[in-house]
DNA sequence: TAGATTGTTAATCGATTAACAATC
DNA sequence: TAGATTGTTAATCGATTAACAATC
């Protein structure tokens, strides 16, 4: 919900959906190198993701042709091709507002490694926070924020801050020019079209699941 | 992605895309009671969440009429409605599987009191993490996960484990009696069809992200 | 070559939006 | 009553799927 109006790129018309899906499958790709498996069709790899073969061949074809009739995808080769283009293929400034549990969560989440991602500043409102160093990242105050931004050249933002700041927080990290947002705050962000936000928001989940599970409990 | 195949309801045909957008709408309302706001319309609601009127009006429409011509809703009225609709009307036991700093970040989320949800089980696999105590819940061994979910008839787990383990962990809840999992790990898991699943993927999100992204930084 | 599987088009399905009669 | 806004239907838009000719 609340998809993103995107100014920054300007490939003919992709769609935001199919975009989203190519991380499944760069992960599902990774996977199978890593056990060996030099190839795939796109009936094993969409077995293995849980969608149609149809729709695997769909999205890549918004791409090119990457894949050999009768043979299927190079494992390798078809992971190198996505990450390029998400570029995935360089590393990436992030710069994380709220180091409370879930900052702190999210800084020291080592799951992805090698990463294409590193969190290249910390903001925190807190004053016991101030000063602290993490993997060489010095904790600098909510107010440095646009500063701080500004000077690294980070497009990257992560929201974690309680849901009463965030608004604040990402309106700091634009100014900063932050161009893409992860906003974990249970708040709908106010941001200018050129941002592009991305919602995590398991409570929502949550709250969705109990809709379909069987009534009184407790 | 991997939408689920839900087959504990029987309504009509609702289809999950709405019941997802229900707990913005429920969230709004409740931060419109509390600035005192005790009306809205469709157009007004829209604004505040970024959609359009006509879908909070059609989404509504699957489940009553609970607007009056002219006047709008009342928010109090209308989140009770909703919040009926969802089943967030009592509490749900929660079993969080997983307690590295996402477990504690997810154990100590106070974002929403108070909530629909309780966390009622904690497992870990480590063993320096087994017998705490949080919140006067006892951590115990993911051996214990099955009989423990099935002893407490706990329906909801969330899935905080690294991704080599997730899948074991997921049959494990799954044995013992859950029916909707929150999934952090970067995995697509293979659960029975009338198992819920929805995944939180902020490195899915950060990567799909950058396909937007002005080139080479860094 | 024969068999398998891609890339692509057209058909289907589902979700969003626009419009407006009903009605508070 | 007049004005505003709902609830709902039909039109539009977009995404998924099925099918198959191309080709490795």
């Amino acid at each position: 919900m609340i998809e993103p109006t995107v100014s920054r790129n300007f490939e003919p018309d992709i769609p935001d959906i199919v975009i989203r899906r190519l991380p499944i499958y760069v992960r599902t790709l990774r996977a199978l190198q890593e056990s060996g498996i030099a190839n795939v069709s796109s009936d094993q790899l969409a077995e293995l993701i849980g969608v149609t073969a149809a729709q695997i061949r769909r999205d890549l074809s918004y791409f090119g042709k990457f894949g050999k009739q009768g043979k299927g995808y190079d494992t390798f080769h078809l992971e190198q091709a996505i990450s390029q283009i998400l570029k995935l293929d360089h590393k990436w400034d992030v710069a994380l507002a709220g180091f409370g549990s879930l900052g702190h969560a999210i800084a020291h989440y080592r799951g992805f490694e090698p990463s294409s991602f590193r969190i290249a500043a910390i903001f925190d409102r807190n004053p016991e926070q101030l000063g602290r160093q993490i993997d060489g990242v010095t904790i600098m105050s909510d107010r440095c924020i646009a500063g701080e931004v500004a000077r690294l050249g980070i497009q990257i933002g992560i929201i974690a801050v309680p849901a009463a700041n965030a608004q604040d927080v990402a309106a700091a990290l634009v100014e900063g020019g932050i161009h893409a947002l992860i906003n974990y705050a249970p708040v709908v962000l106010k941001t200018p079209p050129n941002v592009l936000v991305r919602e995590i928001d398991p409570i929502g989940a949550l709250q969705s699941m109990t809709y379909y599970l069987e009534g009184e409990h407790e």
